[in-house]
DNA sequence: CTGTAATCGAGACGGTACGTCTCGTCTTAAT
DNA sequence: ATTAAGACGAGACGTACCGTCTCGATTACAG
């Protein structure tokens, strides 16, 4: 059902990972894509334990040896899912990409899929194990992939070489996610524009 | 027990908040301060609605009359005890105080009360009621201490006058949200510096 | 709203009662109006304290401070209503009269009031107080009744002056309650005559 | 811990009941010991769903698995506890015996387990799941081996062969439940005796 | 009349039990 | 040996009704 379950994130992320025997791996599947379902019906409180058990015909235990929760599922099943959501942009501009970039993830989270991701979001709060999937199958390859672009604007020198890869993204998409998060603002185009823009000049003024 | 309930929050949120009589006021306060006792003790998860009637003697159904859901007392507990969490800073230049300001709020989220933060804004996101209450007692409280901070910088000239304070806001703070939701990097003074100064003059090179 | 009270049952009781008022007089038919209303309604189940309060106008302190439980409302209610349920029999005969007060107790039984004499028999077990009220008001009318059809018989010598009268009561409805509470067998007019006979007769066979 | 459940009454009663897993049996039977301690403790009051839970180490969710309602619980502790509480008399003589029942009956009555027994008539009026365990478990056996006494009194000619066993049944014992439920009148020896005799010879003077 | 004390309506409140829900573990039998 | 099926303990949830209480308004009787 899962027909590539893509590269093991345990390469990278110590993630103690189920051994890969036949049975494993169509155990494995056929939950991840009954929570993607559950997932797109109902958001996370529709995919319980019992109804991803019960639509994927894999019984409770066995999801208990895969995975450390059901938010540990619903994670990597939205990161598999979710991994090529926000596709990177290629406007011939480092500042275009940038700002194209933040509109994506803009549009991603006030897109019904972002409800589920600020839904994940809230869950790995209460649930370290989650937590680790979630970053695993879907953060990471994020900033993974806002790395690359980073990297290559710095070395053209598009960008201060003296801000961290870290700081630069947290100040981009940040702000989308304080939106996303506490709900006090739209997430439109303009404002992701708004946000870019005052990222990319900064707050103070031009002398 | 509650010494300043403060201005009443129904004057500018709308939330339909129960009639002030004597006895109301003593449930409200009892709850509160049993609610913030155990939000202190075992965070978010302490604070359920059998223990918060225990404690407090105030039974579950007038706690039930009262907020509409454990989330709602518990966003206002945490508010109206937080509310001088982050006391406005005063260096004497703009750019000290807003430095002073994320380093204090990035403080704040590291600290035992930023967990209990980060529990709320998640549970929030299931919960529209509790929201509401958390943005009336807490939210609310904070970003309209900033805005006058940002007023002030932007009266005196110090700040570009054409970013609104919704997205300096968000600029300044929505990182430090980031990661203290997903957790993927520290949230130390130092780290609280790199992000106001790539706020403060952006992530473009000078020129 | 009640137009005749009755006799005061603290006579013969010793119930404690309410001084009667003006006031007293009119929350007191008040309460009995919406009970006995409630009663036909929904049983004793509908006939809550807060229902009674509310339909009536009476206050639930003010119910409180006339009777002990909403039990002891109930009852009086109920037997003020039912006073005159099974109205005394006069076929010419003791025995056509025993007969004819069998089948009146059955078919009373049988009827939507017999459903609710039925439940605050049930409700009397756990509450002395309203068990009190229920003989006062119900019960020893009831009793009263038969004993002067009893007494009458002795007289005539229609039956045996050995057996006390309340032995006899038990003996000729004791099996109708019996069926009543525990509902193994019809309550039908057959039924009452086999109970009578039986119980006039006996169980060992002529000699 | 439940030495003995008897024959399986869904073969008579058509009740359904739960599969008889061994864990099913082990929670029964677990359930079943700690209600009928908490029953002669405190009576049927004491036996709330959290009490047995608590008690048993049985949860609340599968006791409602396994019976409809705290009565049916209730009823089918005390019905195994009580099947042998009034054993079958051998007096030698069959008015010897039907009188010894009787006598029996009235003083499981006056018992402490009577308090139980009336507390259960009057559950099972507002509770027609717990009904169908307390007919299932108690009376019908009750009933039954009265049944047989009859059968063998009606075989040797001691008794009038019309009468049907049902109307037998509830002419003895009935006034009994009358007395038990209204509370008017002792329920000792020589008022059980009264009835006997009444029931035996009749109402209607000897000629 | 009119003050004043009892009484009342309205309904908030603490208490207690209810029956339900989901989680994550454990048991059993089948493959 | 691993699995599906699902029973199970744990424990929080939100609701219902009880009987008590507080409070301010109404009533009734005494001066």
């Amino acid at each position: 059902m899962d027909p590539d379950p893509g590269p093991d994130p345990s390469e990278r992320t110590g993630l103690l990972l189920h051994p890969q025997t036949p049975r494993s791996l169509r155990v494995r599947s056929s939950a991840l894509q009954a929570t993607r379902e559950l997932l797109r019906e109902g958001g996370l409180a529709a995919a319980t334990i019992d109804a991803i058990a019960g639509r994927s015909g894999v019984s409770k235990a066995t999801l208990y040896k895969h995975w450390p929760s059901r938010t540990a599922i619903a994670a990597e099943a939205f990161g598999r899912d979710m991994a090529e959501a926000v596709p990177p942009s290629d406007t011939g501009t480092t500042l275009g990409d940038l700002r194209e970039q933040v509109r994506r993830v803009s549009a991603f989270y006030a897109s019904p899929e972002g409800r589920v991701y600020r839904e994940l979001v809230a869950a790995c709060v209460q649930d370290a194990g989650g937590a680790a999937y979630f970053r695993a199958y879907f953060l990471a390859g994020r900033r993974r992939a806002f790395a690359g672009l980073w990297a290559r604007a710095v070395e053209r020198g598009d960008v201060r070489p003296d801000v961290d890869v870290e700081t630069a993204t947290d100040l981009l998409f940040g702000p989308l996610l304080f939106r996303l998060m506490t709900g006090h603002w739209p997430l439109s185009d303009d404002a992701a524009d708004a946000v870019t823009d005052a990222a990319l000049h900064g707050l103070l003024p031009r002398t």
